[in-house]
DNA sequence: GTGATGGCGGTTTTT
DNA sequence: CCGCCATCAC
């Protein structure tokens, strides 16, 4: 491909418009859509409504800037949030330009592409080049100790606001000079800006960014006008900048890119203001709804044919959206058809809500329809496990999107934690996380001395090792230990060289006694683990280097998802951004859950707003149907909360939509043609299930399924071993595991043993 | 230094 | 109701 690119690519493009006229990609594409990858010059915001084409047009104007020859890949910036964006869009573009590979491209999300910029540059903030990336996590550990050491009460005090206010800053591209004592307030009494100044410094020693410094660090590095030659050649570089998902980035992002628009001043951006949902984390809407004010001149380019949804789903989603104040305002039409209204279901509990959902999806099933094709969306984590129950009640197959990440177990960090200090010694917080993990005998005692001697000499735990262990300020045995670490580290490091880094990390996790210490763990979970760390070693050898991988798990790794079996998913309506379904539901739509009462509290009208935006993007996943039910009551925390229905429902436009409800029977007494419904569901249903927890205790025998599972038989599971059948119910399955532990299985995973 | 019990708090989440 | 962390007893 870059051997096609002549090195004046300039005149060719400007000189010869045919070639864009003629190139075949353009003519797949929309009168706006075109204008949007045909504008090059100047800035451009492309406002995207939902499922109007957003990720097509990005990749087309990139395949058109490159095939127009206006500029080679490496002179492209192109941004995205998350990984899954990135990857998608380096996808789509090799393929619009035949296959070409997409090594070397400033193609990937804000951070990737900020830790890239700074890592050539870290030694003008203080860094040097190997600077490692620490997450939230070790981000509150580090802020724990350090207000720790300033004398305030850690337990009034939450280590994890200050990370959260910190972060926010450092969000919004403030460094310490900027914030005033008056700005960060009362709490830990009054020395937050003094415990942030403290923080980047101990930072800087521990050759360590969070996720905020590696903006932060660029954008000092650009501001400062000694660099201004430095800033130049990124000017020179990038002759075409584009976003993705701008309604979602924060000051921080914004500067970033301000100063680096600044060369070509070709600058496009593409989103959503009605898709901004992420503003308690940062995210200003106000980037987009100012975005004509901040670039002169900018084009502005609305993309309002739909191609995901039916008419009657876009003008549900419509009249919702129309609520808001703040908003450029698009409306999205469809030559797709009316299609189906939107169904609203109203219902007496939570448990009635997931079995009603899952009746239909049945029926949906019978219809043709997909389980990939469907997703049960909600306002919160803690709503998904009524559909999980009954899920696996039905032996329906599910997933749910979006828990816990791969390289957030806790198996994964300490393994990372090795190779980490393994690579750099001066990595505290990973030294600290394993410093004890497997058992030594180092305990807090140990590791308090130890730290309070790093920080009065300002240097890392590693050094303050070093140099203790030859001091008899720690008793005899521990200082072995922590001296037999250091040499095992100096060992491992010393392989660096000359083996490969797959292969070191499992030394690493042998030696260690990592891997032996899991193998004695009787938990069910240990397996998995272990299964985790195998995998986590395998990956590794997709990387060139250790260091390389190490950047990756910081910032790439992802969960791969499982795709081999058709399963419906469930996920928070927040991870549903950017997804389509041909048939969503939307569940829990009930006053104070969602809208959210937090949300309405903190953040008052704005809270609202964007709560309201969370239900335009809900309604929009769907393709085809859009069913949305609410509960009058439900259990939260334990106790029982009633509810009346959220207001947005209230504001879906009566022509598209479809009311029935379950509710207001059942409380006097199952009159009213659901007498059937109310046997299993209500309270009736939760002191039958109560009854079936105790008979289960007292008699757990007898029981069985219609396939074949009887109690007391001896069963294997894929990854809990083998293990006898205590209950059955339904599809769900209660195993006692000779490993020990009892689980609740889905008979699906399970195959009976011969006795 | 390591294992057991009580209290408290508890949206949304990417990097 | 459930899980995490802090404190307490060995």
């Amino acid at each position: 491909m870059s051997q096609n690119i002549p090195t004046n690519s300039q005149g060719n493009a400007q000189g010869n418009p045919q070639a864009s006229n003629s190139a075949p990609y353009l003519a797949h594409l929309n009168p706006p859509q075109r204008q949007a990858v045909e504008t090059l010059d100047g800035p451009v915001l492309v406002l995207a409504g939902a499922g109007t084409g957003k990720t097509r047009v990005l990749t087309t104007r990139l395949a058109h800037i490159i095939h127009t020859f206006r500029a080679q890949p490496q002179e492209i910036l192109a941004v995205t949030f998350t990984n899954k964006a990135a990857n998608e869009m380096k996808h789509r573009v090799s393929e619009a330009l035949g296959g070409a590979p997409v090594e070397g491209w400033w193609l990937g999300t804000f951070h990737a592409l900020a830790a890239r910029m700074l890592r050539r540059h870290a030694d003008l903030v203080g860094l040097s080049s190997q600077f490692t990336i620490i997450d939230t996590d070790d981000q509150v550990r580090l802020l724990k100790q350090l207000i720790d050491a300033e004398g305030i009460d850690v337990k009034k005090n939450n280590p994890k606001l200050a990370a959260d206010i910190i972060s926010g800053w450092k969000d919004k591209a403030l460094t310490p000079d900027q914030v005033t004592d008056a700005m960060a307030g009362d709490a830990f009494n009054g020395k937050l800006a003094q415990i942030y100044r403290i923080y980047q410094s101990r930072l800087r020693t521990l050759n360590t960014c969070d996720f905020g410094d590696l903006l932060l660090h660029v954008i000092t590095i650009f501001k400062d006008p000694r660099n201004a030659d430095l800033l130049a050649q990124y000017h020179r570089r990038f002759r075409y900048i584009m976003v993705d998902e701008y309604q979602d980035t924060n000051v921080a992002q914004y500067l970033w890119l301000r100063l680096l628009a600044k060369g070509s001043n070709n600058i496009c951006c593409v989103g959503d203001d009605d898709q901004s949902i992420y503003g308690w984390r940062g995210a200003e809407v106000g980037n987009i709804l100012r975005f004509e004010k901040d670039f002169e001149g900018a084009t502005i380019i609305r993309l309002e044919q739909n191609y995901r949804s039916t008419g009657h789903i876009l003008s549900a989603a419509g009249g919702v959206i129309a609520h808001n104040q703040g908003r450029l305002g698009k409306t999205l039409w469809s030559e797709a058809g009316d299609g189906e209204k939107v169904t609203i279901h109203g219902l007496w509990d939570g448990e009635a809500e997931a079995r009603w959902v899952g009746e239909k999806i049945e029926n949906l099933q019978r219809e043709g329809i997909s389980l990939s094709g469907m997703a049960v969306l909600v306002r919160a984590g803690y709503l998904m496990r009524e559909f999980e129950d009954r899920f696996i009640h039905l032996g329906l197959a599910y997933q749910v999107i979006g828990g816990p990440r791969f390289y957030e177990r806790m198996e994964v960090r300490d393994a990372l934690a090795y190779l980490r200090v393994t690579m750099q010694p001066a990595d505290d917080l990973a030294l600290e996380r394993i410093i004890n993990t497997p058992k030594r005998g180092i305990g807090d005692a140990t590791v308090q001395t130890l730290y309070s001697f790093a920080r009065s000499k300002g240097i890392s735990l590693h050094e303050a090792i070093l140099q203790l262990c030859v001091t008899d300020e720690i008793k005899p045995k521990q200082r072995q230990t922590l001296l037999n670490l250091i040499n095992d580290f100096a060992r491992w490091r010393g392989l660096l060289d000359h083996t490969h880094h797959a292969e070191i990390a499992g030394i690493i996790l042998d030696e260690s006694g990592y891997i032996q210490m899991w193998k004695q763990d009787k938990s069910l979970e240990s397996q998995g683990r272990l299964e985790n760390l195998k995998e986590l070693v395998s990956a590794m050898s997709e990387y060139e280097t250790m260091g390389d991988f190490l950047e990756h798990v910081a910032l790439v790794l992802d969960n791969s998802d499982d795709r081999s079996v058709e399963k419906i998913s469930i996920m928070t309506l927040h991870a549903a951004k950017g997804l389509e379904f041909d048939c969503v539901f939307l569940a829990g739509w009930e006053e104070g859950l969602f809208p959210s009462q937090r949300s309405m509290d903190e953040s008052g009208m704005a809270g609202l707003e964007e709560e309201r935006r969370l239900a335009y993007v809900g309604i929009t996943r769907a393709k085809r149907r859009s069913f949305i039910t609410h509960a009058s009551n439900r259990r939260t925390y334990g106790q029982w909360i009633s509810a009346i229905p959220s207001r947005f429902i209230d504001e879906l436009p009566a022509d598209h939509i479809e009311y029935s409800s379950d509710t207001g029977f059942g409380g006097s007494g199952g009159s009213g043609g659901r007498s059937s419904h109310w046997d299993s569901s209500g309270f009736a249903a939760n002191v039958s299930q109560r009854m079936q927890d105790i008979t289960r205790k007292i008699t757990s025998t007898q029981t069985g399924n219609a396939d074949g599972f009887i109690s007391g038989m001896r069963i294997r599971h894929d990854k809990f071993g083998d293990g006898k059948i205590v209950f059955v119910d339904g599809h769900k399955l209660d195993i006692m595991f000779d490993q020990g532990g009892r689980k609740r299985v889905m008979d699906s995973f399970v195959e009976i043993l011969d006795a």
